[in-house]
DNA sequence: TAGCAGATACCTT
DNA sequence: AAGGTATCTGCTA
């Protein structure tokens, strides 16, 4: 407890913060407009009390994080610290991770691919403990809308325009609410 | 084509 | 053991 949570301030007024990388990897990271709502979110995500002062590879998730925010092309070397979720999880999350980077899939998709229910694949997304390093914004609903996203653990407004902006950023093609049904991507199709 | 109910399975406390 | 979802489908009109 107590040392400060590593977090930088983008150009565009976003904070970017890691909860401590080490050599298991990166436990977790988040971003927010707010530097106090992303120091709290990272610290409820550290219960078991990790060290947060800051480390070489905590500087390299950091740097690499703000990358992907911008859109660019996902070349992390960064390790992820699949032991702090639960298996359920860490198989929703390794789909994700799947996802090129220009598409985007649904709840339901991922869901049929990996035998679960829709709404408990939700919830897996949600509990995503490492947005942009597991692109959990390129998942919307099968109606091809932004869907939702939260932030700090929140969902909110916010959140759903950033959403927005990744996905563009990306090179998705959005018109209006609607994402062009030309980036859906299945997972487990042999290639698209 | 939009809106709504019901089904659903896995999470957290 | 119960309550809560970052959903989907199929039925209405």
């Amino acid at each position: 407890m107590g040392k400060l949570t590593l977090a930088l301030k983008n150009d565009d007024g976003t904070w970017f913060g890691v909860l401590n990388s080490n050599k298991d990897g990166l436990a977790a990271a988040s971003f927010s407009p707010s530097k106090v709502k992303l120091e709290k979110h990272l610290r409820s995500r550290n219960p078991e009390g990790l060290d947060l002062s800051p480390t070489m590879q905590s500087k390299t998730a950091l740097s690499e994080m703000i990358n992907l925010y911008h859109g660019k092309p996902d070349d992390t070397k960064i390790n992820l610290q699949w032991k702090r979720v639960s298996r359920f999880q860490e198989s929703v999350c390794k789909v994700m991770r799947e996802i090129p980077r220009g598409k985007v899939t649904s709840y339901g998709l991922i869901a049929k691919y990996l035998k679960y229910g829709p709404r408990a694949v939700g919830t897996g997304v949600a509990g995503n403990p490492w947005p942009l390093f597991v692109p959990c914004h390129r998942v919307v609903p099968a109606s091809l809308e932004i869907g939702n996203y939260s932030i700090g653990g929140h969902l909110s407004l916010y959140g759903c325009e950033a959403k927005r902006q990744l996905l563009e950023r990306e090179g998705v093609k959005i018109d209006g609410e609607r994402i062009d049904s030309e980036a859906v991507w299945t997972p487990g199709k042999a290639h698209q």
